[in-house]
DNA sequence: CGGATCGAC
DNA sequence: CTATGTCGATCCG
């Protein structure tokens, strides 16, 4: 490429380096200063592939800014008038619905991680340290943020910036169990708080300040442990305090009232050692913060206020080992933030923060003095939050979590240049999050590829199908396929990656799970009606997905690559392991031409018609081109027969069906994967299904008893998707899906900018979509189809969501109950801000900012993703 | 729907 | 050498 390092750009080295950390360098002794930190993670920087992408991404925060300094250039003094009117209209609004009659607190322990590995080690204990790896670190103690090192920066930086800084290795376990030990000390004031990952929580104290009113003081009396009392529980603690020679934080008995006075007294208690604490908001918190040092021996810091967004920057401003209210005045509330920079407030990132710093706003006044202006420049989401924020206002009570959205995993490391590594890479984290999603009994529609190049640019590549996923083989035949189609996008260069993700969502809601049960149960039922054709074609290379997954794991992608490394004595050359060429497919060998112009013939008549479906050589009769279509998706899509029989674990429905269902699931799983023969058993009423074929290998008979309430035959064609679906996977199991590797061709002509890309010069064929009327140029069935189905995707699902006439069921999911970690945060994390009353808003100059990439040639652009 | 971006921890 | 992982929200095409 071009040598256009172009460091010089001050306005772009801002960013990196305010991300960086100088903000607060309280410049102690043995610190730095900001200007010594910045140079120092600026020659650390400077030159580097992540910094080259830093810079590129300022340019487009930077085009993004000037696309709205143009739009505020055209804007009318008449204009602003008449803005200024509304808002402030919705302004009055806003303060009579103001609401300071809650009591919100916001708990955030102190460096919290680096404070966990401090006390189990007092080696430590005034050493400059930090947590996480040489990569990346996830918090530093007080002592090394003098040097600038900070959360979110890599090992190798702080290490230059403070050469005595010890990086001790993330211990999750560690963490969330002492985690736990704090929530249940908040659990007391408020059942329904909300913690917000491991070291932060909100609590709504409203009640148990009423209560609080009518409580005896020994309810609100607790025992100071001091060092030289003996016989307390947490003894061995006291006793590594000791070594560590640490006296001056006060360490207290909890009392769980329900111990009498005398039963302290025998525990060398005495009522000198005891602390009350009030009645009042302030008291309230400092005893959750004593309750949580005496039991921890960490300390936290908290915030007051009338609502979740003040209570969460009071927490920030007495930190670390401290607290701050506001109290529930509207003055108080407006002199809080007066000053208070924006980018102190939960929301305001630093994208967010320069924008707006371009419009001249840095305070929260000033946000407000800019309303008007702001509701010009900014999409109405955006702007609202601004003007909640620059009011003080927000949330006053804990929402509960909302169903879990989606579920992914993603992997960082060196780069991998082969599509074979790529494709079992692949696999793997297919193989992890089907882990995952099991745990919680979640399928979804969508299946994303997430790509980061070596450049780190970021790429996601998303995949909706019609029936849901959650093993690994579901998830990978989708992801496989995306990757295949990047892999492609590039050739013949091979795609060189650094991290790559798989992500699931669309979860099913309980009523389509309902649904689709009783799909199941209809298949089951006319299973006799259904005859059966077995494609049988010349096997293709499926060996090369299988081998990875039947090798009975020695290891991880990784382990096998570092063993391999070890071995290095290179035998393979990796140009040769081009995923194209490894799986070719001649497969597809329907009559395309005469089954297309059956189909043709279908739209517009309400004739019956039999056509032969081209990829199981089915014969389907139908008056419908969905039901054609869906058919044939299904027979493409490769998808799977146990979503549809998977039943939520949850029975909402208050019927007993978990006498039958696992069983029923498990019998039918291994029936189909495993191609048994042997018989389910089965009880009451049995359905059995037969291959009608006499290809020995897939006699099949399935004997179900289904429960009562999934005998219903449902009235709808969706049965008929689940029957196709059975069919599909049952008997044609995993070679229609694994080796039609047929990186499907976009059109040329169609789809305009999307994605053109790679395009494979098999035998070209010109299908005309029935749905549309265009001509399609393809290769192949799959990208046909693909296309016919985005065509009727709308319908489809406009469908579904008109069956959904079931009464609503929550569907509770615990999401931080069982927290499973993997890198540098946990899995259950809550990632929405509750901090506004609104939710969030992502912020754009609203007219849109046309996307660079998308404004020349796309060919070109996708090549020059990947350089 | 799919892709990119932002923000939080 | 060496720049995270997971999730939700929003906006745009």
């Amino acid at each position: 490429m071009d040598n256009m390092k172009k460091v010089s750009s001050s306005s772009c080295n801002d960013g990196l380096l305010l991300r960086m950390g100088l903000n607060d360098n309280k410049a102690g002794m043995q610190g730095l200063d900001k200007e010594r930190i910045n140079k120092i993670i600026m020659e650390a920087t400077k030159g580097s592939k992540f910094y080259e992408n830093e810079l590129k991404k300022d340019q487009q925060v930077n085009q993004r800014i000037e696309k709205m300094m143009q739009l505020k250039e055209k804007i009318t003094a008449q204009q602003l008038l008449k803005a200024q009117m509304q808002v402030d209209k919705l302004v009055i609004e806003l303060e009579q619905n103001r609401n300071l009659s809650s009591t919100i607190v916001h708990i955030d322990m102190d460096a919290f991680y680096a404070a966990v590995e401090m006390r189990d080690n007092p080696e430590l204990k005034e050493k400059p340290i930090a947590v996480g790896s040489m990569s990346m670190l996830s918090t530093s103690n007080y002592h090394a943020r003098r040097f600038g090192v900070r959360a979110a920066m890599p090992g190798f930086i702080a290490k230059r910036l403070c050469p005595h800084l010890t990086i001790v290795p993330l211990n999750f376990e560690k963490y969330s169990k002492v985690s736990k030990e704090v929530r249940e000390i908040l659990a007391e004031y408020d059942p329904n708080f909300m913690p917000m990952g491991l070291d932060e929580a909100y609590l709504n104290i409203t009640e148990h300040l009423e209560e609080r009113l009518n409580w005896p003081e020994d309810r609100r009396r607790f025992f100071l442990n001091t060092e030289s009392t003996t016989g307390i529980d947490c003894m061995t603690m006291s006793a590594k305090f000791n070594e560590g020679e640490v006296s001056s934080s006060p360490v207290l008995f909890e009392d769980n009232s329900s111990l009498m006075d005398d039963e302290h007294e025998q525990r060398g208690l005495s009522l000198e050692n005891s602390v009350v604490f009030g009645t009042s908001a302030e008291e309230v918190v400092k005893e959750i913060r004593f309750r949580i040092e005496q039991k921890t021996q960490l300390t936290a810091s908290a915030g007051i206020a009338p609502n979740t967004m003040l209570a969460k920057m009071c927490s920030d401003r007495n930190k670390p080992n401290g607290q701050y209210r506001i109290s529930p005045e509207r003055l108080a509330v407006l002199a809080f933030l007066k000053d208070l920079p924006i980018r102190k407030v939960p929301g305001i990132g630093k994208v967010t923060e320069k924008m707006l710093k371009a419009l001249g706003i840095v305070t929260c006044s000033e946000l407000y003095q800019q309303r008007a202006l702001l509701s010009l420049l900014f999409s109405e989401v955006s702007w609202r939050h601004f003007l909640d924020i620059s009011l003080g206002l927000g949330s006053t009570h804990l929402e509960k979590d909302g169903e879990r959205k989606s579920m992914s995993t993603e992997r960082t490391f060196s780069e991998v240049n082969t599509a074979e590594d790529q494709y079992s890479l692949c696999r793997e984290l297919c193989r992890d999050l089907a882990q995952d999603l099991q745990k919680e009994g979640l399928k979804g529609k969508t299946v994303t590829l997430k790509l980061k190049n070596v450049n780190f640019e970021v790429k996601t590549r998303a995949s909706t199908v019609l029936s849901s996923v959650s093993t690994e083989e579901e998830i990978f035949t989708v992801a496989k396929d995306l990757l295949g189609t990047e892999i492609d996008s590039v050739a013949p260069h091979p795609l060189r990656i650094r991290l790559m993700g798989v992500r699931v969502s669309g979860f099913l809601t309980e009523e389509e799970k309902k649904y689709q049960q009783k799909s199941i149960t209809s298949f089951l039922r006319s299973g006799k009606e259904i005859g059966f054709l077995r494609l049988q074609p010349e096997k293709s290379n499926q060996e090369y997905f299988t081998k990875n997954s039947e090798a009975p794991h020695r290891g991880s992608f990784f382990d096998q690559k570092r063993a391999a490394r070890q071995l290095s004595s290179e035998n393979i050359s990796p140009n040769e392991s081009r995923g194209k060429q490894l799986f070719h497919d001649d497969r597809a060998s329907a009559n395309i031409a005469e089954e297309t112009k059956k189909v043709l013939d279908l739209p517009n008549s309400n004739v019956w018609e039999i056509f032969t479906c081209p990829v199981c050589f089915e014969k389907q009769s139908s008056n419908n081109l969905e039901e054609l279509n869906k058919h044939i998706d299904e027979c493409l899509n490769g998808m799977c027969v146990k979503d549809t029989v998977e039943i939520a674990k949850n029975d909402s429905s208050g019927e007993n069906t978990s006498n039958f269902l696992p069983q029923f699931k498990n019998e039918w799983v291994g029936k189909c994967q495993k191609n048994e023969t042997d018989q389910l058993s089965g009880t009451d009423q049995s359905t059995s299904v037969s291959d009608s074929s006499t290809d020995n290998s897939t006699e099949k008979s399935a004997q179900i008893v289904p429960d009562k309430s999934l005998r219903e035959r449902q009235p709808s064609n969706l049965s008929d998707i689940a029957r196709n679906v059975c069919m599909k996977q049952c008997f044609f199991p995993k070679q229609i899906s694994q080796d039609n590797e047929d990186h499907f061709d976009k059109p040329e002509d169609t789809e305009g900018s999307s994605s053109s890309c790679f395009f494979e010069a098999k035998e070209d064929r010109v299908l005309v979509c029935p749905v549309c009327n265009s001509e399609q140029k393809t290769t192949n069935l799959m990208s046909f189809n693909r296309h016919v189905d985005i065509c009727l995707n709308k319908g489809l699902i406009q469908e579904l969501t008109e069956k959904q006439d079931f009464p609503t069921k929550t569907y509770n999911m615990e999401k931080n109950s069982n927290i499973v970690f993997s890198g540098g945060l946990s899995k259950g994390q809550q990632c929405t801000n509750p901090s506004q009353g609104t939710k969030r808003s992502g912020l754009t100059a609203s007219q849109s900012v046309s996307k660079k990439p998308k404004s020349s040639n796309s060919k070109h652009t996708i090549k020059m993703f990947f350089k």
